[in-house]
DNA sequence: CCCGTTTGATTAATGGATTTATCCTATCAC
DNA sequence: GTGATAGGATAAATCCATTAATCAAACGGG
């Protein structure tokens, strides 16, 4: 079908090992004269010459290819520009290496095995987020996750961690919450049925950084579509800031608050997770905690070219910090104690 | 470093084609007993074997992967779901039948063939908005191309298209106008420097589409920040709709219109272009056009499979149509005429 | 008892590029 | 003239799995 190094050599009348060195090689022994090198260019350009990428991958053990697995598209209305900017966060240094990027369905154990295992990629970045220790401890190419580390004791020891530090951030927005006046908080977790490791980490974060903070600290699940935020909103009239376990959902949560005519930031104050442009979109322009995932999804990526490089990292695990990026959606509360008062 | 079949053939005193046949063959010429069967699978499962994709590809000449070429995260932030539901359709029917996708860095053309045209791919499905036919043409594996045909004499025999019928969207959208009571309508564009291919290719069907319809039609270019917003409002009473380029260009418009106190839809209706969750989330929420873009991607993918396959594709085209999802964005137009007679 | 068939298993070629080991020739120094 | 060295080029092994071709033994039928 396509044309062949033997081809190429035979139509030169040379061996093979002269149009391969002469071509791309690096082979100390192959000695070529200029003439002839020029000579056989000019066939190989001919006759339009492809090198066979597969054949060289199997002699060299090399396929300048790695593998990104993620929760596949399982949230992604969650939060469309956090798996963007990741994809494109992950993908920025391997092009520059030229390196490729393969994307990996999400399925079984046993055939991911049979994924990551086959010699077609040279490591990979794995984004579930129910990163499965002793599976991912198996692989027999480096593998760089971006979620946090299990604890020590199941932590296997190929395997380098990339996160950000969610009760900081979350700390932030408490504290933000707080110095605006805020005392009575809670946390929209929003999911039950499907259970989003991710959210309910979010919530415990949530609890772990309030504790000392506010007079009141809740993680509430209202479903999908807020049904039953009237009512909610009705018995808690205390409650006057909410922080959503993502951006989508504070989104949502403000439209539905515009139809019940709850002002925000007035009555309440809002808080995303997840701040990305999206987040300047809304009306009013919402106030997030800021996951820098480009940067996270980077320095994976980095880590990961780093250890197929042979450089061994010097820690298994690095974090990002999170920002707060306010905007329009958080202000004082009204002062319902003094109307109360 | 790892286990190859050879070695385990050595440690089930058996030949390389017994093992062969055992796990995974379909040769009919190689026989094996039950019995001998029985031992080498337990040998090669207690060695951990796991056979080397990049032989196996180098022997079938085929790799079971396609790539993705995509505008490079171009304008990732003007349509994040798009984007992400392009992925999702060109994926999972490539996931369902064990194929893998490769994402290709958008790079020079020559280096474009070096990619498309190793070996390593058994197809492409290629969405550069600026679809070089000629650069297709040469490729050595199927293309099919997310975008509009180009004309019949320079379009390469060797490349299917979908796409879908923008200037049949536009019609709804100004229909809908039209039957709201709307007789002068604006489409922002929004890109000038950056010449956005996308845009302006939707702004010329717009004007298409509007010519016998509307009183008066234009296309304006506001640039990103809407500077020029407020000016332009105040010198043009009569225009009373606009139709955006894409959904986030929409999603701004409307967060500067909350800011100057333009209300929508009372004094301005607005259209977006490709209807996601997104329109959702907007206040109001966002009446718009709608690309099918997951099945358009879908389609794409699956028409790859079966060229890769052998049946051809009866044509060479596929265009799906567009559709309207209205919302709260658009309304009848404040009876101006009134007010001014 | 011989031949044809079925079962069981192996050898070796194949795919395409890379690279070591090897060989040959010309040149130069002594 | 001889030995050493550098330059120029090739044969052949290698990467690993797949599979056609081949061979040996056993069995059944005539």
């Amino acid at each position: 079908m396509s044309i062949t190094l033997k081809e190429v050599a035979l139509a030169a009348g040379v061996s093979t090992a002269a149009v391969s060195k002469v071509l791309h090689g690096r082979a100390p022994s192959v000695r070529v004269s200029e003439q002839r090198a020029a000579h056989i260019r000019e066939i190989a350009a001919q006759m339009q010459y492809r090198p066979n990428a597969v054949a060289r991958n199997l002699r060299s053990s090399r396929t300048h290819t790695v593998g990104l697995i993620f929760e596949n598209f399982w949230n992604i209305s969650e939060g469309p520009l956090y798996y963007l900017h990741l994809l494109d966060g992950v993908a920025s240094p391997l092009f520059r290496s030229h390196y490729r990027l393969t994307i990996l369905p999400e399925i079984a154990q046993d055939d991911i095995f049979g994924s990551l295992c086959d010699g077609q990629l040279e490591g990979v970045v794995w984004c579930k987020m129910v990163a499965d220790a002793k599976a991912m401890g198996q692989c027999t190419i480096p593998v760089v996750a971006m979620s946090p580390p299990p604890p020590p004791d199941e932590r296997p020891t190929n395997v380098y961690y990339v996160s950000c530090d969610e009760r900081q951030g979350l700390r932030l927005a408490i504290d933000h919450l707080v110095g605006l006046g805020h005392e009575h908080v809670v946390f929209l977790r929003e999911w039950e049925e499907r259970e989003n490791p991710d959210a309910i980490a979010r919530s415990q974060a949530f609890l772990g950084a309030a504790k000392d903070q506010l007079a009141s600290s809740e993680v509430l699940t209202w479903g999908w579509d807020f049904s039953t935020l009237a009512e909610w909103w009705a018995g808690h009239p205390r409650t006057t800031a909410v922080i959503c376990w993502s951006e989508s959902a504070a989104g949502r949560l403000l439209a539905r608050c515009a139809e019940l005519g709850i002002s925000v930031p007035g009555d309440l104050s809002v808080i995303g997770f997840d701040s990305t442009q999206y987040c300047d979109t809304t009306s009013p322009t919402l106030t997030a905690v800021r996951q820098p995932i480009f940067e996270m999804a980077r320095s994976a990526s980095e880590t990961l070219l780093a250890i197929i490089r042979g450089d061994r990292p010097e820690s298994f695990l690095t974090i990002f910090p999170c920002g707060l990026d306010v905007r329009d959606s958080t202000a004082r509360p009204r002062l319902n104690a003094e109307a109360t008062l």
